[in-house]
DNA sequence: GCAACTTATTGTTGGACCACAATGGGAGTC
DNA sequence: GACTCCCATTGTGGTCCAACAATAAGTTGC
C-alpha cells in the first residue's frame, strides 16, 4: 500500500515548496501547455494521463484543472478531455460577478483606473497620431448610432476606446484592456441602460476627435476626463464622493 | 445504495438548470455566504456539512470551493474550515498571469505604460494627498542611499514608486502594479547595473515630492516624465518594432 | 450512407487515510 | 485545592483510490 506513501511524499514536498499538491499540478499543467505551445482548440491530456505525469492523484488533477477552468483557459469536453479555450470574458465576468457582493467599489475603482490611462495616452496621440487613424475613430464612433440594441452600442462604444487605447502603441496596455473588456463592457452596458442617449455618447466621442485633429491635448484631456466622469454618474453603487 | 438515483438526480438537475453539480454546489455556497450575511474574517460550515447542505458529495464540494478560492473569496484553515477572506487583489493578479504572458512586453512597453500611470496619477495625488504622506514619501525615499547591494537599492527605488502608486487610491492599479512588480524590479536592477549612481535616483524622486509639497502638478508631470524616460534610456534594445 | 454498438473520457460519488491543530482530561506540582 | 504541563482524543482539510453514470467520438454492421 503506496497510498500512505504518497501522502507522506506530498506532505514533505508541501512543507518544503510551500505549495499544495494542486497547486503544483496547475503549474505543471500551466507549464506543460506553455511547453507544447498549444493555442485555442487543442487538447490536454486526459485526466488520468495528468494524474501520471504530474504524479498526483486524479483528484487532484481535477481541483487543478477547476483552478485551469476559473481562469477560463480552458473548457472540458467529455470523450475528449479539456480543450484550450478562450473563455477570458466569462471567466471574468464570473469573477467580477462573484466580488461583487462584497466589494462595491469595484467598478469605480475600474472607471477610475480608465481615466488615468485613457487622459494619460492623449499625449502620445497627439503627437503620434496620423490623420488616417483619426479618420478610423471617426468611422467608429458614426457607427454608434446605427446601433440596433444596448448590447450593440455597449459594444461599438468599447470598439471607439480600445481603438483609442491601440493608439498608445503599447502591448501591456491593449492587454490589460482586452482583459478587463467584459467588465468595461458591462459598465457601459448598464449606463446605457439607464440613460440610452447614443447620440450623447457619439457627441463626446466627436469633441474628442475634433481635439485630436487639432492636436490639442489639453482639450482632449479635458474632455477626455469629462467624458468617463460622466459615465461614472450613472453607475449603481455611489455617487463617487466616497474616498 | 442510492448512488446511483443521487447520480440521475443530478444529471436531471444540470439539464434542466445547464449546470453541473459542481456549479450549482458553487452557487448554494455563495448563496449562504450571503443569507448568513458571513463577512471577512467568519467561517464557512465545513466540508462535510456543505456535503450535506448542498446534497453534494465531499469532492463535488471541494471543486466548488475551489472555484470559489480561486476568485479569493476563502481561504481554507486547518481545522477550523474556510473563512472569508480579502483576496481579491491575489486572485486578480493570478488572473493576470494565467493570462498574460508578461515576458512578451518588452522592457520599453512595460517602462512606457508606467509613464502613462505615474503621469496621470499625479492630478489626483496633488489634490488629496495629506501632508503626512508626502513625509512618508520622503522617508521612503531616504532609505535608497543605505541600500547595501544593487538589488536593496532596486528594491527602495520600487517601494517608493509602488507607495506613489498607493496614493491613486485605486484598487486595480496596485493591483497591476503588484502583479508587474517582478518585472518592474529588474528593470530598475539593470539600470542600477548600468549606472549605479544612487544619489541620482534619490534627487528625482526629491525633486518630485518637492512638486508634490508645493501641489505644482505641471511640476510633477515634467519631473516623472523626465525621470522615467531616463530610466529608459539604460534598458537593451530589444524587437519591439513589431506592431 | 446510416444506425447501433463499443469505448474512452469526463462527472460524480463514497470511502479511506494522513497531517495538523485544538480541545480536554489526567497526572504531577505548588 | 488550584495550577500547570503533557498527551490522547477529536475534528478538519488534503490527498488518494475505486467505482459507476453520462456522454460523445470512433467503429462496425447493415
Amino acid at each position: 500500500m503506496e497510498n500512505a506513501q504518497a501522502v507522506r511524499d506530498n506532505a514533505a514536498r508541501r512543507r518544503a515548496g510551500g505549495r499544495s499538491a494542486v497547486d503544483a499540478a496547475a503549474g505543471r499543467i500551466l507549464d506543460l501547455i506553455r511547453a507544447r505551445q498549444l493555442n485555442v482548440g487543442d487538447v490536454l491530456p486526459t485526466e488520468r494521463e495528468l494524474s501520471e505525469i504530474t504524479g498526483a492523484s486524479r483528484n487532484t488533477v481535477r481541483e487543478a484543472l477547476r483552478t485551469i477552468r476559473t481562469y477560463g483557459l480552458i473548457e472540458p469536453k467529455p470523450r475528449v478531455g479539456a480543450v484550450l479555450a478562450d473563455g477570458q470574458s466569462i471567466a471574468i465576468q464570473n469573477f467580477f460577478a462573484a466580488h461583487m457582493d462584497v466589494s462595491r467599489s469595484s467598478f469605480a475603482d475600474i472607471q477610475g483606473f480608465r481615466r488615468i490611462i485613457e487622459v494619460g495616452i492623449g499625449d502620445h496621440i497627439v503627437l503620434n497620431a496620423t490623420s488616417e487613424q483619426i479618420e478610423a475613430l471617426d468611422a467608429i464612433n458614426a457607427r454608434i448610432l446605427e446601433s440596433c440594441s444596448i448590447e450593440e452600442a455597449a459594444e461599438n462604444d468599447f470598439n471607439f476606446h480600445m481603438a483609442l487605447i491601440g493608439l498608445a502603441d503599447n502591448r501591456m496596455l491593449t492587454d490589460i484592456y482586452s482583459f478587463l473588456s467584459p467588465v468595461i463592457l458591462r459598465i457601459m452596458t448598464i449606463g446605457k441602460e439607464m440613460r440610452p442617449v447614443l447620440a450623447d455618447t457619439r457627441a463626446a466621442h466627436g469633441e474628442i476627435i475634433a481635439a485630436l485633429r487639432a492636436r490639442d491635448r489639453l482639450a482632449y484631456a479635458y474632455l477626455m476626463s469629462r467624458h468617463l466622469d460622466f459615465a461614472l454618474r450613472f453607475l449603481p453603487e455611489e455617487p463617487a464622493s466616497a474616498t
